[in-house]
RNA sequence: GCGGAAGUGGUGAAAUGGCAAACACACCAGCCUUAGGAGCUGGCGCCGAAAGGCUUGCGGGUUCAAGUCCCGCCUUCCGCACCA
């Protein structure tokens, strides 16, 4: 071996080795059996799309797990670090159209080009218990669930607005609009259609999903808030104003007339602020509100304004600042009637209430809304006053929107507080049967139906005589079918494949039809990380036991982009499957870290802007190692990193002046003895110290803080050392056994980061097994202790010297030092000193006048 | 508007309230060489010839001591945005 070592570090001779070696023995990284008696530690990253490149985000992505993983393997643990593919989705459509490749194959061929590239990366997977979320064996399970949910009425069909993306040619969950446009086309705007659609009942869950948040301390604060509003649980009463009625003989058709027997008509709306509901001076309708159809069409004139009132909200979205609308509105010439006062009070149709919060429908209070004053001063409404302020006499001033008052103008209500009046008026609201407390989110059900085809076929079967009917379990799974032609028109390819959707009727055997559309991808990536534990269950999704073991996962990385997504399904669905019975945790992962993004030149990586640097060229050019550890070098893991190919080189070259110490004295160390004396002469000590407190730092870093490019600092402060050593090392000077502990401890130190080149030097060092099966090194505190240390001396505050005193002087010694510094003596000259402060191991400050 | 994160050399960045700028990149000077995207030595915040002084977005404050803690502001990035 020694005689075959080159000279010069050549990534690109080690690395194949080792990809070919890590290859031919996939038990290297396969989880052990949960009976090995070693603690567990589970740690992904989120799966990508196999789009068939890697980028950058992603292999900072998987350098942070990588590293993670080989740290914990390191420290004894049984580790399951796994991959998949997020493997349906349109993009694979898409290809089909232009390339002409089935999406089967495209799909299947740049998993195997992506997983090539992991594997030059020496990206540390478990492969065997790998997942792609596009075969049968996988996607079978997200209809075996969709028909679990089903049983359990998590899952309805209805008939509604919905997102709809013209290019994708599909329906989009609202998650997946982002300023009224596609996620997937930022330039796309969303249209609304009217589609029978299934859902998914995640409302059922919002407030778990929202008070569970509390207790995910392991999550970031970020990703926390950001599912809090996206819930956007809001606490208030529903309220009827009833229709006035109007007089028979108009052509009201029966709108708002009190026929014998009948229930008045009543406008239900929400508010937050039921307290103020004396201040009402209008009720406003959103012009999608079905009473307002009613309205309009016995009358023309007011059609045509709101059709205006709608144009504006439209103009607006196309916009992309729904927010920034002007205040619209136009009266319909009817009146509601306040059912605690009966006061008469107009009804508009205005541009600014939402049709799908609370009931598309609001009272307005001038006096105690920004809102509702702006609209009321642009119109001339009645601004009154209700609620008077407690704390200054200022309360004149409206609108006055805090809760912090008392009631007045409200009749018998006056003098209440605002949370006993709310408490009140709710009562006799419920009591009168005309309202009710209430709590509404802004979280609406997930709609999970895709008109595509690349995709989980929807189990549902129609029947002529039986209606809808489920596809029995041992029908499962529901195949998508491999011949299809892709075109560019709408509607659901699967409508187009008699094969698929003729069937026969599993209740009554007739002729019947299959449901055509498919499910939303992230049902997909809602649940993956449990099939790991159990990847190839043929009977069940995972053995229930198998994911007890492994869940709740200790730690999940990935981009912040995924933060309301794909976390807040995967939430609802653990809780799901744990009313279903199969898994104990609440929550997926125990905690989650969010990466930043990989920037070039100040800005996101991409292919309009021409600055994407490809994983595949940084590797054939400077080595995975290089690449790996520049990716956590650079910037702290969390925050955004510039990439700068000089950088890498500057790693590369790093790893070279590893390369070259390491083999110069590996045959050194290859022949020493263990060491086993703590204490040594002159630079051997120096070097023993340098090399434990490196340890100390290093694993400080590591799992307090995650600081990795400290961590590699910290190996390159100690290489540096090494090297300006280096003519003791090669003497003699220092003896052969300490180098041995040097080298060996700084190989164990670099194989998170660098794997190819610590796997390679652990053998050059005549080691036996794998680097990674050794145990992380430990620092000694004996060892590492300095004996001398520097006290830097403050004369009010600002450095006046540093003295040198034994490590552990007491606080007498070191203000005798700092009194005896000829600096100090010259500064302090002709000067009283008041008082000395000395912080043993830290600093003396004299204060002096 | 609301919420979050961040502002430190030419650049990426470092610093349990205790010597600001570790570790790198770039740059400069020198050395070496079978000329490489190699290696080695030294320099490198700002002002100053030096002694020395100044320096962490701005302004206050707490403290013996503040990049770090507190108050007020400014800027940038991210998320949300008429949610009644």
């Amino acid at each position: 071996m020694a005689e075959e070592t080159e000279l010069r570090y050549n990534p690109a001779a080690i690395e194949p080795k080792w990809q070919d070696r890590w290859a031919a023995d996939p038990s290297f990284y396969a989880a052990e059996p949960a009976t090995c008696g070693k603690p567990k530690y589970y740690v992904i990253e989120m799966l990508p799309y196999p789009s068939g490149q890697l980028h950058m985000g992603h292999v900072r992505n998987y350098s942070i797990g990588d590293a993670l993983a080989r740290h914990m393997w390191m420290l004894g643990y049984n580790v399951l670090h796994p991959m998949g593919w997020d493997a349906f989705g349109l993009p694979a459509e898409n290809a089909a159209l232009k390339n002409n490749t089935p999406p089967r194959e495209w799909t299947l061929g740049n998993i195997a080009q992506m997983k090539t590239q992991m594997q030059r990366l020496g990206l540390g997977y478990d492969w065997a218990t790998e997942v792609a979320t596009c075969l049968p064996d996988y996607y079978r399970w997200n209809q075996w669930f969709f028909l679990r949910m089903y049983e359990k009425g998590l899952v309805y069909r209805k008939k509604s607005k919905v997102n709809w993306c013209p290019e994708c040619a599909t329906v989009l969950a609202n998650e997946q609009v982002v300023n009224g446009c596609c996620w997937r086309h930022d330039d796309t705007l969303v249209d609304q259609r009217d589609l029978e659609q299934w859902f998914l009942r995640i409302t059922e869950y919002a407030d778990e999903l929202l008070d569970g948040l509390d207790k995910l301390d392991g999550w970031p604060e970020k990703v926390r808030i950001m599912q809090r509003n996206w819930i956007g649980r809001s606490e208030g009463t529903e309220v009827d104003f009833f229709l006035e009625e109007i007089n028979q003989g108009s052509e009201g058709q029966g709108l708002g007339t009190r026929e014998e027997g009948l229930e008045r008509q009543r406008i239900r709306v929400f508010t937050t602020r039921v307290d103020t509901i004396f201040g009402a001076t209008s009720v406003q309708l959103a012009p999608q509100h079905e009473l307002v159809a009613k309205f309009t069409a016995v009358d023309a004139a007011l059609k045509a304004q709101v059709d205006e009132l709608l144009d504006q909200q439209k103009k607006a979205r196309e916009a992309g600042d729904l927010g920034a609308i002007e205040k619209h509105g136009v009266p319909t010439g009817r009146f509601a009637i306040n059912p605690y006062n009966g006061a008469r009070v107009p009804i508009w149709v205005a541009n600014y209430i939402l049709a799908d919060y609370g009931t598309g429908a609001i009272m307005s209070v001038p006096g105690h809304d920004e809102r509702d004053f702006e609209f009321a001063n642009k119109y001339n409404l009645p601004v009154v006053q209700v609620i008077q302020p407690v704390q200054n006499e200022d309360g004149a001033k409206l609108p006055f929107c805090s809760e912090d008052g008392v009631l007045v103008n409200s009749g018998e209500y006056d003098g209440m507080s605002c949370a006993d009046a709310e408490k009140k008026l709710q009562e006799i609201a419920t009591a009168k049967g005309f309202g009710e407390a209430k709590t509404t989110y802004r979280l609406k059900d997930w709609g999970i139906s895709r008109q595509r085809y690349w995709g989980t076929p929807i189990p549902m079967i129609n029947c002529p005589s039986c209606g809808l009917r489920a596809v029995p379990n041992n029908q499962l799974p529901v195949v998508l079918p491999g011949k299809i032609e892709i075109t560019q028109q709408g509607g659901s390819p699967l409508s187009r494949v008699p094969e698929f959707v003729n069937t026969t009727c599993p209740n009554c055997g007739q002729d019947a039809l299959r449901e055509t559309d498919t499910m939303d991808t992230f049902i997909d990536s809602s649940w993956y990380f449990y099939r790991y534990t159990d990847a190839k269950n043929s009977s069940a999704p995972f053995e229930p036991a198998k994911a007890q073991y492994w869940f709740p996962i200790d730690q999940y990385i990935g981009g912040v982009e995924h933060a309301i997504l794909h976390l807040i399904y995967s939430r609802f669905w653990t809780k799901v499957m744990r009313d279903l019975g199969l898994i104990k945790n609440d929550e997926p992962a125990r905690r989650l870290f969010t990466q930043g993004m990989v920037i070039k030149d100040g800005a996101k990586m991409s292919k309009s802007k021409g600055n994407v640097v490809s994983p595949d060229d940084m590797v054939g050019r400077y080595g995975a190692d290089a690449t790996r550890m520049y990716a956590l070098f650079a910037a702290p893991p969390d925050r955004d990193l510039d990439w700068q190919e000089d950088g890498v080189a500057g790693v590369s070259r790093f790893l070279g002046r590893v390369w070259r110490l390491v083999t110069k004295h590996s045959a050194t160390a290859r022949n020493a003895p263990m060491l086993l004396s703590k204490t040594q002469e002159g630079e051997a000590q120096k070097l023993l110290r340098k090399l434990h407190q490196t340890i100390a730092k290093i694993t400080l870093d590591f799992e307090g803080r995650w600081h990795f490019n400290t961590c590699v600092a910290a190996i390159m402060e100690l290489v540096n050392e090494l090297q300006a050593a280096d003519a003791q090392l090669t003497s003699g000077e220092v003896p052969p056994a300490v180098v041995r502990e040097l080298l060996r401890n700084l190989v164990l130190m670099l194989a998170p980061f660098a794997p190819f080149l610590s796997a390679e030097l652990w053998e050059e060092l005549g080691e036996q097994g794998a680097v990674l099966r050794a145990p992380w090194p430990k620092s000694d505190p004996e060892l590492a202790k300095d004996d001398e240390i520097e006290i830097p001396v403050q004369i009010n505050g600002k450095l006046a010297s540093v003295v040198r005193v034994p490590a552990g002087s007491d606080a007498k010694v070191i203000e005798a030092a700092a009194l005896a510094d000829e600096k100090v003596q010259a500064r302090a000259a002709g000067k009283s000193i008041a008082k000395v402060i000395v912080v043993p191991g830290r600093a003396v400050n004299l204060v002096v006048k």
